[in-house]
DNA sequence: GTCTATATGTTGATAGAC
DNA sequence: GTCTATCAACATATAGAC
């Protein structure tokens, strides 16, 4: 099995030399590929070149790794409702603001928020983790509500409908945008945006 | 914690006495709710009712479990390419066509489909699976090139993204869509197919 | 169809040397 | 900052009785 190759960010000479923040970026690479509960520490070791050991140098378990990781996510989602343009002028304005800078967000941190949005719940810490991503989520179901009251959004659709397809279109940006692929991260904003709001009919 | 509370399709008297459909399909629901690689035999054990090793008197292994539930997922998807329908009249039919089914499939085998879109590649039952959901992917995003050089759909958009989002819209409604929920079958996919073709905008 | 007991490997994590 | 050696807990799966 290939292993992911990343020299540290503060590389200094030995072998790996690795610290707190390079164990965690190939961590979270690492856990996207296989899936955190199917990525053992050996596993992890063995991408990271060190020993199992040595990583509890720089982290004191796995979930700890898995925590620092979720943080990188939530709280740029979580900053996103401290804007004055999340809270000002039409309801429709601030949708469009909160749908492109949250889009924004998932592209620019995608290998934290591709973590945030597989988790199960299955330990304390991925539901504190779960109950976060709500609260931010509960913030975007308002706006499209009010959007919808206001008659900027078609009334034909409910509106718990209507939040989870915008939800579910750009949540899946995570699984399948690259940074280094043809697209830039604003026309991908673009692109989802006028779907969404406009439709793919010519 | 709470464990799924079903009765086995054929329940005859004594106690769970389970055969081989009844524990696939509850196998399918905690492996969703926790994960795959996260579901122990011996929490399925105790969905069941039964204990770990009665288990291996309906199935060989867990990797067998996976590999039944995956074809139910992917039986019906691949029979899609079957019906002429997917192949007869303007590419534009043909893409709604298989959009709307393919909508129908994924509600109606909600389970299995959701075990089969979280796939990570981990083991080669995992890897033949994602090969087959791959084949059926291409199919669809021929359609879209065809729709789109037939002038159908908005050419502003690059095919690629063009299908990645109409896949990833379509594919999240695994994540939410609850068959006991207040929308019907027919209200999911015609409000799908709504947003994405005609857009949200009043 | 279910059980108890057990074999065998892997897991996350620690101790202590260099 | 890394290693080797080790541990208890838990994993999947089997053997054989009822």
């Amino acid at each position: 099995m290939p292993t992911i190759a990343s020299k540290p960010s503060g590389a200094k000479r030995g072998r790996p030399g690795h610290d707190q923040d390079s164990v965690l970026s190939i961590a979270v690479q690492v856990f996207n590929k296989h899936g955190y509960d199917a990525t053992s520490m050996g596993t992890l070791a063995d991408n990271l070149g060190i020993s199992k050991s040595a990583i509890y140098h720089h982290v004191p378990s796995k979930g700890d790794l898995l925590d620092k990781a979720l943080d990188e996510a939530l709280i740029p989602l979580e900053a996103l409702g401290e804007d004055p343009r999340a809270t000002m002028g039409t309801a429709a304005e601030r949708l469009e603001f909160v749908l492109r800078s949250t889009i924004r967000v998932l592209v620019e941190r995608q290998p934290y928020v591709t973590l945030l949005l597989r988790l199960r719940g299955n330990t304390e810490i991925e539901r504190r983790a779960l109950e976060r991503r709500r609260a931010v989520d509960r913030r975007l179901a308002d706006l499209v509500v009010g959007a919808q009251q206001e008659g900027s959004l078609r009334a034909d659709i409910d509106p718990r409908t209507t939040t989870r397809l915008m939800f579910g279109t750009i949540n899946s940006l995570v699984e399948w945008y690259r940074p280094d692929g043809p697209s830039t991260p604003q026309q991908v904003e673009d692109n989802a945006i006028a779907m969404m709001l406009d439709g793919l009919r010519a």
